[in-house]
DNA sequence: TGTGACCCTGCAAGCGATTGCAGAATAAAT
DNA sequence: ATTTATTCTGCAATCGCTTGCAGGGTCACA
């Protein structure tokens, strides 16, 4: 039933080792070990009866293949690296389940890179981890890759695309920073809000890319097609947190007559902390102030916070769709260095028109 | 410099296919593969001069030791499966985030099967993903698995550690949830409270293992140890969401002379749901109600929420550590079956005596 | 100087698949 | 019926590393 090769010194596995190898099926089909092979991964070349077979046998026996073995004799990995900076994180918690998803569906596994261990860490997972063989491509999500890491990926000779960027010289899937705030901003503008603030952050806050500045300059620009000046200290800078944005919003709120009427918050976690905020501080939202983020955050709807949605699982599931386009042997219409992806203004109940 | 062999037909990988091998770092080095092997891994039986030359010539042509190659000679991953039923969450995303720091820092890879895709992903995992000789080792983070499952992984005659459980005949990570459910009861008894409301699930809610059911019974018990009668209608089921806990909270509190004076929620999110609502209905916490929850969530401490936190970071490490001692060729001092973990109170402002 | 005991190192046989090449079998064409 | 084109299938080399075994050195002790 299982090998019965010349009984050469045992090594490899535990003890009660029965694994049921290619060699197995081979002699339970009654073929040799390069037609199953070939019967079992996509069975060209192999007339149906033989497959047919191969595959009952497979079956029968329980026969998995063994990736390792495969993978070193074809070059495919069937595995793509992911790394994350964070993974106890909404936003990057839902892109790699995104992935995952999409992945099974392609027969891939995923392994998970995770840049939290500081420094040190990051190294190792640049210098060592990836370098193993052990993945066919590697998924990005928003890292600032400096030089030498981009170098060291691209010295793998394997895909790689990006989500969140632009990553110089990488293929990257992102939303359109500047649009989203530029979105959010024309509704609380198209509501009638003419004094609208912006929490959010500013180049020393840039945590990936620019994504902060970005948004922020779609505020700006925002404003300034509608012809409203901005008010310098109606903009405050906040780490993207709930608390973070509470704060802010206490101060942007705190100034009876000089308030603003509207708040966009470049996160929906800071959106919600301006919420309590300006329940704290007695208002009423939409009433007395109106507030909109970005994200669509799974409290979103608990809130009515309106929102400009970006779809992280969506973003998750593209990228793979990309590698798995570059993957095939002939890759047909690779998509350009960039890819726009979509986000969508969510109008719940925390934006209205300004009293007057 | 690189691979010399006699060209025979050039097969796997793209074309530029410039990788370092075994083989051209004992050239560079003067030695053996078999040396290099060893010198390379652990450096025993090796005189130190010869792994120090090996060591600086695979540090200086950029070799990393092919995993696919490695683990099909040595029978021997370096790489871990974590099976987590959703990513999206707080609470699983932690684990996977303490399991993969612990990970790297033993070398190991770590491969992600989520079960979010339904039923038929569930399947494909348990019966394709996760047979493909690809891991040591199995981490099974909250799933209640059928037995079959079990027998599946069992059948892989690899370690496997739950996260979450019991899990029958497997070794697991638990926290006392009825343990925890009495501390913070006893908690608000301590403070004075004798008409204390639970929101949370009974059977019909048992998400994983009898987690809420569980945390039930700790609050019955601690109220039965105190010689307090829960009422009937102090407990409210609810979805463990924040949301859920809202509403829950709305109609525990909405009776105005009936009110409890104190609510222990299941969850952080379903408390913190409990306190929004408090205040929709003008009450103050810890003032009129006191609220405690369990998780120690990232926003109890921005919401003042008293909890029982447990550790769900140190959990996944912790899981990591029992793998890596079973990994050993002579595992030393195996746990037990059921490895407690450990949980704590921390008071912060949401809860204190009640009102006389 | 003889002689185990030990320590290093290399040889070569695997690990379990994939795949180019060529021969066998079958079908189509003349 | 013979040749040619087409499928199928098997042989055997290979992927890159690990490791049991044995040979060669070195060293200490007698």
């Amino acid at each position: 039933m299982c090998s019965m090769s010349t009984a050469p010194p045992t090594r490899g596995g535990t003890f009660g080792d029965f694994m049921i190898n290619i060699a197995d099926v081979a002699r339970h089909a009654g073929v040799s070990t390069a037609t199953v092979s070939r019967a079992l991964s996509g069975g060209h070349h192999v007339s149906p009866a033989t497959r047919l077979r191969v595959e009952a046998s497979a079956a029968q026996l329980g026969y998995v293949v063994s990736s390792n073995a495969s993978s070193l004799a074809s070059g495919r990995m069937k595995n793509i690296g992911v790394v994350v900076p964070f993974l106890n994180h909404w936003f990057f918690a839902s892109v790699v389940e995104g992935a995952q998803q999409a992945l099974q569906r392609h027969g891939y596994d995923l392994t998970l890179y995770n840049l939290t261990g500081g420094l040190e860490a990051r190294r190792s997972v640049f210098e060592h981890f990836l370098l193993r063989q052990r993945v066919d491509a590697v998924i990005a999500v928003s890292l600032e890759l400096s030089e030498n890491e981009v170098a060291r990926l691209h010295a793998l000779d394997k895909p790689l695309v990006g989500v969140g960027g632009p990553l110089a010289g990488v293929r990257t899937l992102t939303v359109d920073d500047l649009a989203v705030a530029r979105l959010a901003t024309e509704h609380l503008i198209a509501l009638g809000h003419t004094r609208i603030a912006h929490i959010g952050g500013d180049k020393a806050f840039d945590l990936d890319f620019n994504l902060p500045t970005n948004r922020r300059f779609g505020y700006e620009a925002a404003l300034a097609a509608a012809g409203i000046v901005a008010r310098r200290d109606d903009f405050r800078p906040a780490d993207f947190t709930t608390a973070g944005g509470y704060q802010a919003a206490k101060q942007l709120l705190g100034r009876p007559h000089e308030r603003p009427t509207a708040i966009f918050a470049a996160s929906d976690e800071m959106a919600i902390g301006s919420i309590l905020a300006a329940r704290d501080l007695g208002l009423v939202v939409p009433g007395d102030v109106s507030v909109i983020g970005v994200d669509d955050h799974e409290l979103a709807d608990f809130f009515g916070l309106s929102t400009v949605a970006q779809f992280p699982q969506q973003q998750g599931e593209k990228a793979v769709e990309v590698l798995m386009q570059e993957l095939r042997p002939h890759p047909e219409s690779r998509t350009g260095l960039n890819i726009n992806m979509p986000f969508e203004l969510i109008v719940r109940g925390s934006t209205a028109r300004p009293m007057v």
